[in-house]
DNA sequence: CTGAAAGCGCTTACAG
DNA sequence: CTGAAAGCGCTTACAG
């Protein structure tokens, strides 16, 4: 297909540790050899074959990125971060798509492996021991950003602080007159899911609000589960007066349940959430949200993945954290009087 | 860093090959030895170097998808239906993303060819001569997705009828009483917006309907182009009383523009568009748009891909072509009185 | 400064 | 059925 060092080195009558020299630019080589060989290069537009440098033990210079749902823009956002940052480094980037299901993420580090990529970026559930395995053995660098799973071993991580992130959206809802208040707390073995939940509690207690067990509830982290979660919220005797969703998803299923029930917002109950990006600028009203700097994250990411590279000694795993941002928008306000409304 | 066929192969005391040749399970090896190698295999986790193998000439079972924007839902989706269609045939995908910017869909080539795709599937703009030329050079099979820039050679496709889509998205205004229409026609370099807007202007003639020259707006693909557009529009003395959107960014756009300006869609405009998606359901009013099967397309593609790749005579493009939902929703009503408003 | 040689991990005719 | 050998395309000590 595609032409070899070889046969450059054939054409112009010189070796092939020759010919690989002017490619690498590193070693020396005499100006006029060079000259006829950069032009045979260009001639040909000779590309190295990436398999067998890699193979040789060099850097494939890419990077893998796992997401758990790349139709959420939180993380295709986050995606492009990771991109910029790496091509800004001259790196490429591998995005793989799990579904936060354990078996895809599995295949999907495999896949990464098998490309020796010169680390990972893991913004998706679904890690195990078994890949954690995997990972350690390769010795390539991995770092989670958004959330990283609970049990998973030493790794660096970025993230936002989401207790604090949670405590301030929990205190916004206080400020608002709000005591009765809800959580849909998602899946409690993600560091997110946890660390906002930790936050709302720290929030309540802090202000010396109790509320009914039940009216955390935790489980999935999609649109079904939100709808689910606020309806069954909704058919109680009492009712809260707003309510916190840890996801972008579970804000738009308890949305849709309040709705249906006739519930307005933030008329009658109030939402606040997390992660909810609207790209359209459509959606009404707008969501009083905490945002993550995904952009950055992948900066960052990048970052730490090459620092843990280039370390010889105990790899440094670093827990970095973002500053995050309280979106007030339009979904939280007063308590309402009584909700009167079926 | 892992273990390699001859690590396994000095522990047990046979042959390198041998045991490649239990790995790869078309020899005929012992029964006996082949047990005791498949035993070692397991033991060690062992993985083949896909390096070492794609560089014998073997396939690399990995797809390449390039979009233009993978924030978009259309191209999101897209992509997950490659994923499910390459993973059933047991393929990887790795994805790219290009801002339909041609320096980053030539380097996005690069990084596939030398991966050494099994095929590339281009769901973008940003492909140019000279791109076109590395991907036959390489004779890797390569298939447009969605849409196809006018200057590509031959190649296959899988896209809708586009034509057809914008007529009867037009015969659906006109149905409504509309004959002063416009259309944000996007870039005329492409097959879908070319397409879309030669609908466009069949349906109109088949209605004997003209409209002024100005009214077909082409340019760019993105919301601040939708924005300009429709303000412009309406900044005439005479206004059209529907618009239709060739991309769902157009759309989003005009949508805004209109709301700025106190319009009421579809009370005082009417609204049509293509491409539009709502993950979240809470976009009102629900969008008039043409729905293209994302999912499918995966499958065709990957089967193209694949066939292409068989076949030993000349390469059989094919342009297949598959059947699109027109979604009526809530933009595309009667005529207004006489906008009133402002 | 330059070439011959070894070797990365694998596959696959070629001989036994 | 099995092993020794060649070779995919590259890099890099090792000698000159």
């Amino acid at each position: 297909m595609s032409v070899s060092l070889k046969t450059i080195a054939q054409e112009l009558g010189v070796s092939v540790s020759t010919v690989s020299r002017v490619v690498n630019g590193k070693d020396r080589v005499d100006g006029n050899t060079r000259k006829r060989v950069e032009a045979a290069l260009k001639a040909h537009d000779y590309q190295p074959n990436q398999m067998a440098r890699t193979l040789r033990g060099k850097s494939s210079r890419t990077f893998g990125v796992l997401v758990s749902d790349i139709s959420n823009l939180l993380f295709s956002r986050l995606i492009k971060g990771v991109e910029q940052a790496a091509m800004d480094r001259g790196y490429d980037v591998i995005v793989v798509n799990t579904d936060g299901d354990p078996g895809r993420v599995k295949r999907g580090v495999s896949l990464l492996l098998a490309k020796q990529v010169s680390g990972i970026i893991m913004a998706s559930g679904g890690f195990d021991q078994q890949v954690e395995k995997k990972v350690r053995e390769q010795g390539i660098p991995l770092v989670f950003i958004d959330t990283t799973p609970v049990r998973a071993g030493n790794f660096s991580s970025v993230s936002i602080d989401n207790v604090l992130a949670a405590e301030e959206l929990t205190k916004l809802l206080i400020e608002n007159g709000h005591s009765k208040i809800a959580v849909l707390a998602g899946p409690q073995n993600e560091s997110t899911s946890i660390g906002r939940l930790r936050g709302f509690q720290k929030a309540l207690e802090a202000n010396g609000i109790q509320i009914p067990g039940h009216w955390i509830v935790k489980g999935e982290f999609g649109v079904e589960a939100g709808m689910a979660a606020a309806q069954t919220l909704l058919s109680e005797r009492m009712r809260p007066t707003a309510v916190i969703a840890v996801s972008n998803s579970l804000a738009y299923g308890a949305m849709h349940a309040l709705r249906r029930h006739g519930y307005q917002v933030p008329a009658d109950i109030s939402l606040a959430s997390f992660d909810v990006i609207d790209d359209s600028y459509l959606i009404q009203p707008v969501f009083t949200t905490v945002n993550q700097p995904v952009l950055q994250y992948g900066t960052e990411a990048v970052r730490l993945c090459l620092r843990q590279r280039s370390q010889t000694a105990k790899a440094p795993y670093e827990q970095m954290v973002l500053p995050h941002r309280l979106i007030k928008g339009e979904t939280v306000g007063p308590v309402a009087e009584e909700s009167g409304c079926r």
